[in-house]
DNA sequence: AATACTATGAGATAAAAGTCGCATACAGAA
DNA sequence: TTCTGTATGCGACTTTTATCTCATAGTATT
């Protein structure tokens, strides 16, 4: 139930810090359990913890008016999410809900501006950190603006077919990860079905054509 | 044609050095003047510097292999800009190209770090702009993935509309901010002068009903 | 003023995505 | 097993967006 130290000496936030730096950090971490489903943070409000993953799974996501979700990250053990309220004080940009049992760290911020202050290394690694998200973020906004819901799915089924320790996707999770509805998912997997590029196998998606798909999530078409 | 300390203290990088520092900082330097239609960055290229605005507007896009293209941010004066490749030393993420006569200051990667390690107020202001632009970035996403065009547009119009310094902004222009074809700006902009909400006065756009094209910039339809 | 370039307006059509409705399949709980 | 909630499949239809084409207007240059 203590906080594990080697696991932290693995997040990119605390790489190159001291075993006693880290245990310095370990002592500011609590952690939390939570189940399937439990939301760890809403939109707007005023969160500013910091969270790491250290099991499971967690989707980060917008909610619109008329209740449309756009996931804007899957957070899988290592990564972080908050960052940006956690850095900045600001609400939450986002909502974090779990996708299956998961398993938290979490700082909160008055301990990580005292990091900050303490340990030049933690504010580089923070830098590298949002600079990594950014770049994520503008891929996303690529996605979006570029490509066809088909070639998105096809981007998603790449990246997750095959994630063993994940929870498995249901169409409406790649749905709000695409930005679009659960049924234009469903079609598109019936066409990259049709062509033979994957196979829906009871629930299961297996990729038959890998190099096709590589083409659809890279072509806008 | 030297570098103006004064612009640089008010820079958020910059914010809470002191005069002595500032000066440092300034010798690290270089101006650069660009006219209209310059491209100071390329998609993929590696260029690791970061960019100041001194003066003009420049805008930072994603261009598809169908060359449509997705304005990410338009970068006035006192703004930054390659902020991702400057602080991971990787490629630049965007390409960036002056909308009209720019005037830029620029450090180059080796400097940058150096200044991390010197000045942490430097790196904690860093970690403070790359929330910034996160914030940002994932306002872009909710837009793309949440309104529908003419909701986009109103809410560019809002923003631009009276921006006096700034470049009048063609429907060409829109349309990559708004990540649509310029058409459909186009007939975005005459629904919104038939309803009484804009009006379009020889090239200039005026709103009459600001109210409402708030409404029409925050509701998704 | 003539020229050339860019910006705009607008109609027609096509394609993509969204919406609705409902049937069926599946998984977990009682 | 039976029930129940969730996930999926799929057809029909609408709306939105994209694409194509061409005319016109404005602007800057010579």
């Amino acid at each position: 139930m203590s906080i594990e130290l080697d696991f932290l000496g693995r997040q990119p936030y605390f790489s190159g810090l001291s075993d006693d730096e880290i245990k310095a950090v370990g002592r500011l971490l609590s952690e939390r359990s939570l189940e399937r489903g439990d939301m760890v943070l809403m939109e707007g409000e005023a969160d500013s913890n910091l969270y790491f993953v250290v099991s499971g799974a967690i989707k980060t996501f917008k909610t619109s008016s008329e209740g449309k979700e756009q996931i804007l990250s899957i957070v899988r053990p290592g990564d972080s999410f908050n960052d940006i309220a956690a850095f900045d004080g600001g609400v939450s940009p986002v909502s974090a809900q779990t996708m299956g049992p998961v398993t938290l760290y979490e700082a909160d911020r008055p301990d990580l501006v005292a990091l900050t202050d303490r340990y030049p290394r933690f504010t580089k690694n923070a830098v590298a950190v949002l600079a990594a998200k950014l770049r994520e973020l503008v891929i996303l906004v690529e996605d979006l603006s570029f490509k066809q819901v088909i070639g998105r799915v096809a981007k998603i089924l790449l990246r997750y077919a095959s994630d063993e320790a994940g929870q498995r996707l249901t169409q409406q999770d790649m749905a709000a990860m695409a930005g679009t509805a659960r049924e234009v998912v469903g079609r598109s997997l019936k066409t990259l079905e049709e062509q033979g590029t994957i196979r829906l196998d009871r629930h299961r998606i297996l990729i038959s054509d890998r190099r096709r798909l590589e083409d659809m999530a890279g072509a806008v078409v």
